[in-house]
DNA sequence: TCTGGGGTCCTAGGACCC
DNA sequence: TCTGGGGTCCTAGGACCC
């Protein structure tokens, strides 16, 4: 039951939202830039044409730091990380708002230019793909020096890339060398290269998952490979135990997907500061509504339809819940959304102040062109 | 002055059906 | 009067990833 073997490649973009702006920006080259925060301004543009940046020090409100670059991290900013926190390791790093609308256009580049040397690619988000060069010829320096020409002359930017048998080492090499790496790994190099690594640098071992291993005395991939199945199977259940001891064997026999379906859309925001559900009712409900009509114009682009709409509920403790409700049909009507929205909210109990709201539709299919699988309200019998 | 927003996948219990 | 077993759907929560 051996397949083919296999070539697989990781392609991780270097820091890519920071060296995008740096590519708008090139006088801070070699700054400590941080990207992030909820009202940002952009940079002002003087009349002799400089442009002023804004620090972090000046930076007043909620928010994380979307990402940093490398000279922000030396510094200890990184992503994720809270806005005030970042101020005070450093006050005096330059402050840019994330352009996503920029972002997109550059992750298009890369992954068109790396299409036209591997037609293969699985899509990991804005600035990561996986590539599948089983099929190609040449050896696989000469194609990762291939990709890694053919992105910076797309973008400008620089990516790292590892190749490896499988995705799962591929994901780890490619943070090996990082910036501007590229690591070519065998099964071979596992004990070497990988062994000695955390645990948490593998995809899909995280912080919960390190903790608990920790706690029994596992904290390198060495580690994990030695240790004895029952213990981990007592501690982590028999298909989780399993799983463990195959990836810290380097092994991973998933495919690269190049086409997936959408499973859910979602919008959802965290408030400038926490509303009361009384006091600021009216305030409320408009961003409730707001988020019904924004994931069903996300449907509608989409060209899809969900039948179970669910909201989500942060409290001012950092409680959250969850509540859902299906539909017959599916929908990516706006009021049919904010109904069926409506019903989950009356489920909840509101015992605190409410810190983020969210609208999600799920069970999703695609929109049929004559609109057949659409309920309207007429048809509820309780509305 | 903590802690974004968009997703996927998994688990587990209960309802319901045959 | 102590009562199966399998399958599917629904809901809620949580881990994880980018």
């Amino acid at each position: 039951m051996h397949g083919e073997a296999r070539r697989v490649a990781h392609l991780d973009m270097d820091a890519f939202y920071a060296s995008v702006e740096l590519l708008k920006y090139p006088e801070l080259k070699g700054q400590a830039v941080v990207i992030g925060g909820r009202n940002t301004p952009a940079p002002a543009e003087r009349a002799d044409g400089r442009r002023v940046f804004g620090r972090l020090r000046q930076y007043v409100g909620r928010g994380v730091v979307t990402t940093s670059t490398y000279e922000a991290r030396a510094l200890g900013v990184f992503s994720a990380m809270g806005m005030m926190k970042a101020a005070q390791l450093a006050p005096d790093a330059y402050l840019l708002p994330a352009d996503f609308n920029a972002y997109r256009d550059y992750s298009r580049r890369f992954k068109a230019a790396v299409a036209t040397l591997a037609p293969c690619i699985e899509d990991r988000g804005i600035d990561e793909i996986y590539i599948d060069l089983t099929s190609l010829e040449e050896p696989s320096n000469v194609i990762g020096r291939r990709l890694k020409e053919a992105v910076f002359e797309a973008t400008g930017l620089t990516c790292s890339i590892a190749i490896s048998p499988n995705k799962l080492l591929s994901k780890i090499g490619s943070e090996l060398e990082k910036p501007d790496g590229l690591t070519i790994l065998t099964y071979d190099d596992i004990p070497a290269r990988i062994w000695p690594l955390s645990v948490g640098k593998i995809n899909g071992i995280g912080p919960k998952a390190t903790q608990k291993l920790q706690s029994l005395g596992i904290e390198t991939i060495a580690q994990l490979a030695m240790a004895d199945a029952g213990m981990l199977q007592t501690h982590f259940g028999r298909t989780y135990a399993y799983w463990l001891l195959q990836v810290a064997q380097g092994r991973d026999e998933r495919a690269v997907v190049t086409h997936s379906e959408p499973k859910s859309v979602s919008r959802e925001t965290t408030f400038d500061r926490d509303l009361h559900v009384v006091h600021d009712r009216a305030h409320l409900s408009s961003i409730f509504f707001n988020l019904c009509e924004k994931v069903g114009e996300d449907l509608k682009r989409k060209g899809v339809r969900g039948r179970t709409v669910g909201v989500k509920l942060r409290f001012e403790d950092f409680r959250t819940v969850t509540r859902d409700y299906s539909l017959d049909l599916e929908t990516d009507d706006v009021q049919l959304i904010h109904f069926a929205a409506r019903q989950c909210l009356k489920r909840i109990e509101f015992s605190a102040r409410v810190r983020l709201l969210g609208v999600r539709v799920s069970s999703l299919a695609p929109a049929l062109q004559n609109g057949v699988n659409e309920p309207t309200l007429v048809q509820l019998p309780l509305y």
